[in-house]
DNA sequence: ATAGGGTTAG
């Protein structure tokens, strides 16, 4: 670095990098961040840039070239001389500050606004006089790093330099204040203001959505005097944020109703909220809006479109946008990897992660967790030992307890429940319900009634309140026939105050969503779809169906059990979507729960006999029952 | 100059 200074003929180094002014220090902090010379040469090419600098400055003999001299400039002031940083303005035809504030700039909008912290350090100890640009972007700064003690700092300063009225200043003193966990502060402020623009309030509404407190945020959307796109964005963001799906569409609906054009923001957000309801057609439209308007240039507008249609159940849809993008970033790749194995499409996203891996594509954590799930799919117990182990050996990704509940999931699924609980107990973080659960889940599957029983001691502890654990392990009795015991779990259920959830399957006919619970006698055209349902189980009796009626948690008479188990809502949707659609189309269901085991099995034989795809996507994979089998190889 | 967006195990 030395040598290529030289080379601009500037004046010398001064020997100390202090500054000998007249500093106020008492509003300091008593610490002042320093840095080095190399943490700020890291990505910067200074020989190449810092030549260019010079041959322009000789060249035209003057400096208009704001951008590498602010590089220059960025790199002397923070690391050993801010003095000479300041020869170099000396030269420049333009006010001090101005160059001062654009480095700031940078690095605010940059990777390092930490950096525009000790900037704003240096330049406090100089007699430079702040502006309001300077605060806005040291205050920017302050907000990314949620640093609060140096935000109230600069807060202070500018009420010291009178710049209180500015109003750009006050939003993003409100936003320094909201974003670093002191929402009230801003919240006071915010009433305080004697004015206030669309902004001020977009920046409440974005910062209490993200505190989960989406009725303040709209509280103050109803209240606010104008709305613009990103007000109505904030408010559906926000409701996905919050699980709220559905308001978030319902606002977009009201969001078109006044004529407001959705921008990329707004699509991501709805195509998010469409792929949590399994809502295909608004996000189709939003797809053909997206082309319609260019936005497809954008990756994170493909990234969501290909979530969208992962959970809506069209990979190959998701699979085509993935191959038209002109640009993958490894979330785009990471989607499709955790897609396909949702899909059951173990082997493809194992090729997608070499192929990725080959062109040079890093991979993150999210990428492993969707591998762990393809091999936990195809019971790759090996490989997924390997995947794990070369996450942290070849890419220095620490395994989190997300990765731990892949591993526990793979090995108890494919009956090494010792090995699975032995893996538990010795992570090296703590383990949380999932991790226990997915032991339990093995337990299920492999009948091992000792396991589960030390499963659930350790899920009563983490997640008490979940109804899922509970029912597994009344399942886990029930099918042993030890039915007091399973009314003993149903029991300790009440005395926890914890409800099963209802299940409920809804299928989506010419756009309209028709939902059923379990044994929904409610439904206007019921007896029409129990007369179908008598139909399809004597052509699936002939084929071999026997109703798993092991599946009834209740301890009643296997005639009633069977009865129960005609009327699980999956089936009665199933059925629904048969009369409803045309022959040889796909049927779509979205489950809430998982699906039961004689649904699963009936549904195999229903696709068969009707020649249909049936679809469904419960709570965490996808089945595609297509000819007698299903994608998932009963394996879930 | 100030506000906003994507992938995650059971």
């Amino acid at each position: 670095m030395m040598s290529s200074l030289s080379s601009l003929h500037l004046p010398p180094l001064p020997k100390s990098n202090q500054s000998r002014r007249n500093v106020d220090k008492s509003s300091l902090p008593t610490e002042i961040p320093t840095t080095t010379t190399t943490d700020l040469l890291h990505n910067f090419n200074t020989s190449f840039e810092l030549k260019q600098v010079h041959s322009h400055i000789i060249k035209t003999n003057q400096s208009y070239s704001i951008l590498p001299l602010t590089r220059v400039a960025s790199v002397c002031a923070l690391s050993s001389s801010f003095d000479y940083a300041r020869r170099i303005f000396e030269r420049v035809e333009q006010a001090e500050i101005l160059i001062w504030n654009s480095c700031l700039r940078s690095f605010a909008e940059g990777d390092s606004p930490i950096n525009a912290i000790r900037l704003f350090y240096r330049l406090r100890q100089s007699n430079l006089h702040p502006d309001t640009f300077t605060c806005s972007f040291v205050l920017k700064a302050c907000s990314l790093l949620l640093d609060l003690d140096n935000g109230k700092i600069v807060h202070g300063l500018v009420q010291k330099l009178g710049f209180q009225s500015d109003l750009f200043l006050q939003n993003t003193i409100v936003h320094m204040y909201a974003r670093s966990g002191a929402i009230n502060d801003a919240r006071r402020l915010f009433e305080k203001m004697p004015q206030r623009d669309v902004v001020t309030w977009n920046i409440m509404i974005t910062q209490l959505t993200k505190l989960g407190e989406i009725e303040k945020a709209h509280d103050l959307f109803d209240q606010m005097p104008e709305r613009s796109v990103r007000s109505w964005t904030a408010m559906i963001a926000g409701y996905v944020q919050c699980g709220k799906p559905k308001e978030a569409i319902h606002l977009f609906a009201q969001m078109e109703e006044a004529g407001e054009r959705p921008n990329e923001v707004t699509v991501v957000a709805v195509l998010a909220a469409c792929a949590d309801l399994g809502a295909l057609d608004l996000g189709r439209r939003i797809h053909e809006y997206s082309d319609a308007c260019g936005f497809r240039k954008n990756v994170r507008v493909c990234n969501t479109l290909i979530d969208m249609y992962i959970k809506c159940g069209c990979l190959e849809i998701a699979q085509r946008v993935f191959d038209e993008m002109e640009e993958r970033t490894v979330v785009s790749w990471s989607a499709m990897i955790g897609g396909l194995a949702m899909h059951g499409q173990g082997e493809e996203a194992l090729k997608l992660f070499s192929k990725m891996t080959q062109i040079g594509i890093r991979p993150n954590g999210v990428t492993f967790i969707g591998l762990l799930h393809a091999c936990s799919h195809m019971g790759l117990i090996t490989e997924g030992r390997e995947f794990f182990n070369s996450m942290t050996r070849d890419y220095g990704i620490v395994a989190q307890v997300e990765h731990y509940g892949c591993m526990v999931d793979l090995l108890s699924r494919s009956g090494f429940l010792q090995e699975a609980y032995e893996f538990i107990n010795n992570m090296p973080i703590k383990s949380n319900g999932v991790v226990w659960g997915a032991l339990l889940g093995g337990c299920r599957v492999h009948k091992n009634i000792e396991l589960a029983e030390e499963a659930i001691k350790h899920l009563l502890v983490l997640d008490p309140l979940n109804d899922g654990y509970y029912v597994v392990l009344s399942n886990i009795y029930a099918e042993a026939g030890r039915w007091e015991d399973a009314a003993k779990v149903r029991k300790l259920m009440r005395d926890q105050g914890v409800k099963k959830t209802p299940g409920w399957s809804s299928v989506t006919v010419d756009g309209e969503v028709h939902e059923f619970v379990a044994g929904d006698g409610t439904h206007p055209q019921v007896e029409e779809i129990y007369q179908k349902w008598d139909e399809l189980l004597e052509q699936m009796k002939l084929r071999g169906y026997i109703p798993d009626t092991k599946v009834v948690l209740l301890d009643m008479d296997e005639d009633k059990k069977e009865q129960v188990l005609y009327r699980h809502s999956e089936k009665l949707a199933v059925v629904f979507g048969l009369m409803k659609t045309p022959p040889r189309t796909a049927i779509r269901i979205m489950k809430n729960l998982r699906v039961c085991e004689d649904c699963h099995s009936a549904l195999k034989l229903i696709s068969e006999i009707v020649d249909r795809e049936i679809v469904v996507r419960d709570r965490n994979r996808f089945h595609c029952f297509k000819d007698g089998c299903c994608s998932c190889r009963d394996y879930w």
